[in-house]
RNA sequence: GGGCUCGUAGCUCAGCUGGCUAGAGCGCACGCCUGAUAAGCGUGAGGUCGGAAGUUCAAGUCUUCCCGGGCCCA
């Protein structure tokens, strides 16, 4: 008996296929890279696409340091999937990877492993050191990218320090020169005592520390008291009277200008005494009690004035600095002036104004013409124009100091600690101080000569044309433009691009588009490293004309470098447009951080220098973050390590787990949910296994049957098929991807396993091999096969190719599935007109499959071929399934045979046992066993199939 | 503190201009199959729609406030 079930099973076609179930992707995937690097995959898809139209999805550059990390991930295979997508649309779709090279993170890095051998190298030296290093990473992060299964010119990739992208950052430069947008400027900046330089704002970290603030009384000079008196502030000629400060950086006292008040505000005085000294103090009326209880006043002890003040009455009187002895600048100082900034949310309402050490300060110091003094080094000590007992002392620990000293004087009235965030280097993790230098800025407020607006306007004109993707990008960009500053492009460090200008013994700067073009010629030329090394009229070049008053023997190079974000800025320029691209460019992809980095630092130096955008859309994603939706961090330990996953997974899972995240918000992340994609990737892995199974004895051009004469279920199948490729198509060039993966996910467990290849099982494998029965769920599969792996390329991009070269037919004659194009609707095949008649047929296969299981429970039938059922329902089901027919039903159900009973009432289904004897061939339970005595054992469809193979 | 943004089952996502007992897939539980087998199928249990007020005949969907998260800034 089991020897003849065994020959049955030797009679039925069976699934057969090389492609494994077992992906392994970790082994498979990099000997698939090689087959790609050896036969130069981007080059060939490029030739490929030669003369189509072009999509230019434009990278940014990531930094030159440390390995990839999640992020990038993210980041990158975005870019992938657009990339594929476009080209697999048939677009001529270049990647050109880039790195970010120069700049402060990797000269931090070089000078700490150089340590002290540091002290007798040359600039030059130093820089070749940065070079080095950054060339290190660039080749890391490069295998690591492509490891991704990212396609690219990673052979000749943008590198910010190479010699012709320099040019190309001072090319762009000379037009924001010509515009006259470009001036320097003693100014109060972000400085990184840590690193001996100006910082950008992205440059900054803001972490929580713990400030000493305090309460200080500035005595008002003899000349202002009287009219103090006179508005009716002060009674008792024996108290000092004093204007009272607050703030949380006592070192800046020590440059202390100027007091502000707020105009419209109200001030009162107060009366008190301290150490046997009487006080009356001008505080807001609406600060008093608050400044007396940081006093340790208690009810009682002091009192308040019924007058009130206007602080435009103050204006102009004067005080006597608490420490400083006299007028350290040559400008006027210490007098009490107005500001509309000042408020009463914390402090005195009286603001201590330093010109030199914030940048409304200096605002206000600019109003009333006072120095921009800022007694502090480099290095973050005073200098020598301080009193004695702080001079050379470092202002970051000074504060103790100042208010020990205060205390001594009797004018400090209070002194508490606060926690409050402060802004800290991101790479000497110091705080970083606000100081007056020289630096060069680009202007956003001056007028561009010949189209009469701001820079700062005309880009806010350009956003309006942008595609933002997600649209609040727009927002967003937009309140970064409308307040942000001027943008401080200097840096004194050595690691960059020199800012091009020379300085003759006068004092005045050679900067005019003619020289920066000069400059950008020979440095083109010879790199950046010739700023250090030649003289010059060497980098003019020997022709250049100086303008009137400059000679070539009285000419000093400047040494300050460009901020790293004005050189990545410059890249529409130096990449693409020199390459012959059209600029704006189609795409800019990144996080979203970079609404205030990348995109608007190369916004502004574009639309400075052209007139518009670079970029026609742009595309923001979120970030990662843990399982709890917690920023990562390695402190914190839910920090995920891309290296590591990828290792353990394979970069396909990687990929999907990126396409199945909605990129928009932030995207969850870690080993177990990234390692629940592999459950995913089974799914579709294991749904293409089964079709190239079934597919093994098919030929299209001899057994395909035409989508007329296939069977209703057949045609179903490809019905969903061409819905799915209509998705995925909207979704591909909606840059959803997340949508088009759970589009074909869904297909993939729902169409077709769950439905569509465990419906078609008896027919497959029982039915004649050549059957058109067969013949016709074939060609559905082929078709759908073929589709899938071309819509799964961009995402899957080794598992699509490993399938693609399993495929014995192919709709295309390429060798990689990333030279073919995705599959298109076909408008000929009607899925919307035959939906209602299906919505009927799968409820009513849901009905039945309920009741099978409640059969399965009682233990009466184990799978559903036992089982007869009868349907009971009205005319118009009962139409469709006459129509569909009940064999057919029966199919789609797996029971071996329906019934129907057309009793106008409610849809009901009822199930029993089948009475009928099991096809040992088949397992159906069919009327038609046993009917033939030289085969008892099998149905009639089966006699027919075993007696006519034989 | 400010700007932008997000918060629907354990997970990933649907829920259009407010309108039936809030859906899907995965996961989970239970069961079936053993002719996709380190596979396949079925059934089922899971949700105060972040919270609270309000507008409305009716709110996951609109308004306000609050809570929590993220990015950027101060």
């Amino acid at each position: 008996m089991s020897e003849k079930k065994k020959n049955y099973r030797d009679t039925l076609n069976l699934p057969k296929t090389s492609f494994p179930m077992k992906a392994n992707l970790v082994q498979r995937e990099p000997a698939m890279r090689k087959v790609w690097a050896k036969g130069k995959i981007y080059e060939q898809i490029r030739q490929a696409r030669d003369g189509a139209s072009v999509f230019t999805l434009h990278d940014g550059p990531p930094y030159a340091n440390g390995d990839i990390h999640m992020g990038h991930v993210i980041n990158k295979v975005l870019k992938d999937f657009v990339v594929k997508c476009k080209t697999m649309q048939g677009f001529d779709a270049p990647y050109i990877p880039g790195w970010d090279c120069h700049g402060l993170p990797i000269e931090v890095k070089v000078v700490s492993e150089l340590g002290d051998k540091i002290k007798e190298m040359s600039k030059l030296e130093v820089r070749k050191n940065c070079k080095k290093y950054a060339s290190k990473y660039i080749k890391l992060q490069g295998r690591e990218f492509q490891a991704l299964g990212i396609f690219g010119d990673f052979e000749n990739p943008y590198l910010t320090f190479k010699p012709q992208y320099e040019a190309g950052i001072l090319e762009v430069f000379a037009e924001l020169v010509d515009k006259g947008l470009v001036h320097k400027q003693l100014k109060p900046i972000h400085w990184s005592v840590g690193c001996e330089t100006a910082l950008a704002e992205a440059e900054l970290e803001y972490q929580d520390i713990t400030s000493s603030s305090i309460f200080v009384n500035f005595p008002a000079a003899k000349e202002s008291v009287g009219k103090l008196s006179e508005l009716g502030l002060v009674g008792d000629g024996d108290a000092k009277v004093c204007f009272t400060i607050w703030t949380t950086t006592p070192w800046t006292l020590a440059a202390n200008l100027a007091v502000a008040v707020h105009p419209r505000l109200e001030y009162v005085s107060v009366s008190y005494e301290r150490d046997g000294q009487k006080f009356v103090s001008i505080v807001a009326a609406e600060r008093a009690e608050a400044v007396l209880a940081a006093a340790g006043l208690e009810e009682g002890q002091y009192k308040i004035s019924e007058t009130k003040v206007k602080g435009s009455e103050f204006e102009g009187l004067r005080y006597v600095h608490p420490f400083v002895e006299g007028n350290p600048t040559d400008k006027d100082a210490h007098m009490v002036v107005c500001a509309e900034y000042v408020t009463t949310e914390d402090g005195t309402g009286l603001v201590h104004i330093a010109p030199g050490h914030g940048v409304e300060d200096y605002m206000v110091g600019q109003k009333y013409g006072l120095a921009i003094y800022s007694p502090v080094c480099d290095d973050g000590c005073y200098d020598d124009t301080v009193p004695e007992w702080i001079a050379g002392k470092s202002v970051l620990e000074v504060d103790p100091v100042v208010n020990e000293h205060l205390r001594k004087s009797g004018l400090l009235l209070a002194e508490k600690e606060i926690v409050h965030s402060y802004p800290h280097c991101w790479r000497s993790k110091m705080p970083v101080i606000f100081r007056a230098t020289e630096q060069w800025f680009v202007s956003v407020d001056k007028e561009i000569p010949g189209v009469d607006k701001s820079l700062r306007n005309l880009s806010l004109e350009q956003t309006k044309e942008i595609q933002w993707i997600p649209s609040w990008g727009q927002k967003r960009m937009d309140g970064m433009l409308e307040s942000r500053p001027d943008w401080c492009i200097s840096r004194q460090r050595s690691w960059g691009l020199p800012i091009p200008v020379f300085v003759n013994s006068n004092g005045d700067a050679l900067l005019t588009k003619e020289s920066v073009l000069a400059v950008a010629k020979h440095i083109g030329e010879k790199g950046s490293d010739c700023w250090f090394t030649d003289s010059a009229a060497e980098i003019l070049g020997e022709g250049f004309v100086l303008p009137e008053g400059f000679s070539f023997d009285d000419l000093e190079k400047e040494e300050n470098i460009f901020d790293v974000w004005f050189e990545s800025g410059c890249s529409w320029h130096s990449v693409m447009e020199k390459a012959g691209y059209e600029v704006p460019v189609d795409l800019y992809l990144e996080g979203s951080d970079q609404h205030r980095g990348w995109f608007q630092l190369s916004l502004l130096p574009a639309v400075a220098a052209t007139g518009r955008a670079p970029f026609k859309a742009v595309l923001t994603h979120g970030f990662t973050v843990d399982e709890k939706g917690m920023k990562q961090s390695k402190s914190l330990g839910n920090y995920v390590n891309a290296q590591e996953e990828m290792a353990r997974y394979g970069s396909d899972i990687l990929r999907l787990w990126v396409a199945s995240a909605n990129y928009q918000e932030d995207m969850r992340c870690n080993d177990e949910l990234i390692g629940r994609t592999q459950d995913a990737y089974r799914k579709i892995r294991n749904t293409l296994r089964y079709l190239f199974g079934n597919l093994d004895d098919f030929e299209p051009v001899k057994d395909a049957v035409v989508y007329d004469k296939m069977l209703d279920i057949d045609r179903w199948a490809m019905q969903q098929l061409q819905k799915l490729i209509g998705v995925v198509t909207e979704n591909y060039n909606g840059y959803s991807f997340y949508k088009a993966f759970t589009a074909i996910y869904n297909f993939c467990t729902v169409e077709m396993s769950s439905i569509y290849m465990d419906v078609l099982k008896d027919r497959l494998y029982c039915n004649a091999t050549d059957s058109l029965s067969r013949r016709s769920s074939q060609t559905a599969m082929q078709e759908i096969l073929d589709s899938m792996v071309r819509m799964l390329a961009p995402i899957l991009v080794h598992t699509s190719e490993e399938a693609w070269a399993a495929m014995k037919f192919k709709s295309e004659n390429v060798e990689s599935v990333h030279l073919a194009s995705m599959p298109e609707v076909d408008e000929s095949i009607d899925f919307a007109g035959e939906k209602a008649k299906w919505d009927k047929l799968m409820g009513l296969r849901d009905e039945v499959l309920r009741v099978l299981e409640d059969l399965r429970q009682k233990k009466e039938i184990a799978s559903n071929q036992e089982a007869s059922v009868t349907v009971q329902c009205g005319d118009e089901l009962a139409d469709v399934l006459s129509d569909f027919g009940l064999e057919n039903f029966a199919a789609l159900c797996i029971v071996s045979e329906v019934k129907l009973e057309n009793n106008a009432g409610e849809t009901k289904a009822v199930a029993k046992k089948s009475e009928h004897k099991k096809c040992d061939r088949c397992w159906n339970y069919w009327p038609s066993v046993g009917s033939d005595s030289e085969h008892d054992d099998l149905c009639q469809r089966c006699i027919e199939v075993v007696t006519q193979a034989k």
